[in-house]
DNA sequence: AGGTATATGCAATATTATTGCATTAATGAC
DNA sequence: GTCATTAATGCAATAATATTGCATATACCT
């Protein structure tokens, strides 16, 4: 995994006096792994073939700590879980999600070229900076 | 419910070849009344409420088969069911969904001033657009 | 070292969704 | 209309995803 990562989480833990454990590593490590998001029942697949088992109600706390913090993302469409591409990013995150092999490709709102601000406000709405956004895509190996 | 959709439903039901049976537009009237998206199996217990007992099975099916035809949305956010507030529309559907109250507020990309072509065309990707939009807001009543 | 707060384990359970097969309803040919 | 075929629904089981309460263990502070 990129190391920039890993000591970005732990600075983002060590502001929010929270503590950087090893299970909380070791799954952010494990995520950081992957090639394309991977489910938190996989996870505890992977890590009880590791011989590393946790309970799963640990791991959805650790994944629910680290979605806080903004190190990793859940991807609502998919019910699965990839490490932030850029944790530092300021705008909003973009996750282009391919609908046929779901690998993601992550951006931001402004390198996009999309306005999420006038967009709701024109109808009367606020965009929620605290999500990330994620968009259905093709990617290129698969089109 | 707005006339124009069932009738509508009816159409597409008939231009797929497909039936228009009691229980499926139960259900579309069902979803209609809601304010608000509605689960699976809140869906069935209200049912059971009227008298109108489906099986689970039965009402998955049956929200694929609305899906399908672009009737009805899945919202991945909520894993809820909405209508379609515009099926005729042949722009990307935008579903801005209010974060706290979980109302939906549906516009298209073009009317949002959203470009969903060159942002991810940039990256090398392709917009998907067999799927909608779902923007995180926070609505003015909640605001 | 001891006390407090936090994190994890464990078990049970809730919620969301799918599958195979039996039964019923709709459709088309005659 | 009746029969054959196809499509839709019911039912039961089960899979997949997620949460909760409480006990135990670990981390942190003094």
């Amino acid at each position: 995994m990129d190391k920039s990562i890993r000591s970005l989480a732990i600075e983002r833990c060590c502001e929010g006096n929270t503590s950087l454990t090893p299970q909380r590593l070791l799954i952010l490590d494990t995520i950081g792994q992957q090639r394309k998001p991977i489910s938190a029942y996989h996870l505890k697949d992977l890590l009880h073939g590791r011989g590393k088992p946790l309970n799963i109600a640990t791991i959805y706390r650790i994944l629910d700590f680290w979605c806080g913090l903004k190190i990793i993302h859940r991807l609502a469409a998919l019910n699965k879980y990839v490490c932030c591409a850029d944790p530092q990013e300021t705008h909003t995150h973009v996750i282009n999600c391919c609908q046929k092999c779901e690998t993601t490709y992550e951006s931001c709102n402004e390198e996009m070229g999309i306005d999420l601000e006038q967009g709701p406000e024109s109808l009367g709405l606020t965009f929620d900076s605290d999500n990330h956004l994620e968009i259905p895509v093709i990617c290129f190996s698969c089109s």
